[in-house]
DNA sequence: TATTGTTATACTCTATAACTATA
DNA sequence: TATAGTTATAGAGTATAACAATA
């Protein structure tokens, strides 16, 4: 029933361990994450999700919503309310795409594409305050494996 | 800045690059990890929230919901369902604890606990087809390095 | 007064279904 | 027939407020 001993940090190695499982770990620091960045995102009143959008739309340049849906796997409807909330903002316009008259050319505004990298510099700013006890080497290595972990999810 | 070069399909280029964003690379691990996961689990009618409640109980013993909501970061009326649909399962008992009637001692049942041994045999077995590109040590690695940046961010 | 567990309620996030206009 | 975008709607997940029993 109850194993005898835990620590959290020292000599843990019992069974269960919550601290130790993947998928705990992963739930846990995504969370902390996003709590830790939001602040800092906010005072330029988008989040997370908004400004992974203006990155894919900012490095590979003006895209149907249904290309994004793709690109940052979410849903059709979803993509909608982002973009509603950009083009409020003024941070992106949407066109009807000259080629396909169905699908609308999403755009970043330059003031989109400043308020882009002015966000995108606090949340670097702000990662290496919630990465400060990883050294550089070990902060590569954990976008590394994440990223190789991912690679090998998505192409199953 | 920003760096040069990325892969993930053709000469992407550019300089954003969300594929090596943190906040971006920690949702989708995760969303992938719980995605590949809830399968296993489901055979087993519970879920990786499930799991952690009965892991912990496992570990530390009998619990109050108070020291689970600690435990686990949720909120108490969360917790409530979570006890809810575990004691439904007989997966644990609520019971009232001798030295405070306001509390309830939650213990898993041997049911439970078998439960939550096979289903941790089946996560940790689907673990490793999750993680197949990752050597053991690198599985070590990712696991220290979330474990580390977890600590930090918690203990602020 | 404060705390444990509870219910009712609201709010966010996301997904489903159905519609429109094009292809 | 299929696809891009849209709307309305419903379902999870989670948080807030208020309450009962007990400390």
């Amino acid at each position: 029933m109850a194993s005898p001993r835990e620590k959290t940090a020292g000599g843990t190695r019992a069974q269960p361990v919550l601290a130790q499982r993947l998928g705990y770990l992963l739930k846990r620091v995504n969370f902390l994450y996003q709590a830790h960045q939001a602040p800092a995102l906010e005072s330029f009143g988008i989040d997370g999700r908004l400004l992974a959008v203006m990155t894919a739309i900012s490095a590979d340049g003006p895209a149907p919503q249904q290309r994004l849906v793709e690109r940052l796997t979410v849903d059709r409807t979803t993509m909608v309310a982002i973009i509603d909330k950009l083009e409020q903002e003024q941070l992106v316009t949407r066109e009807p795409d000259p080629h396909d008259r169905r699908a609308h050319r999403i755009s970043l505004t330059p003031h989109g594409e400043n308020v882009r990298r002015q966000a995108q510099a606090a949340v670097d700013q702000n990662e290496q305050q919630f990465l400060r006890d990883l050294s550089a080497r070990e902060q590569q290595q954990l976008r590394r494996l994440l990223q190789k972990v991912s690679e090998t999810a998505t192409t199953r």
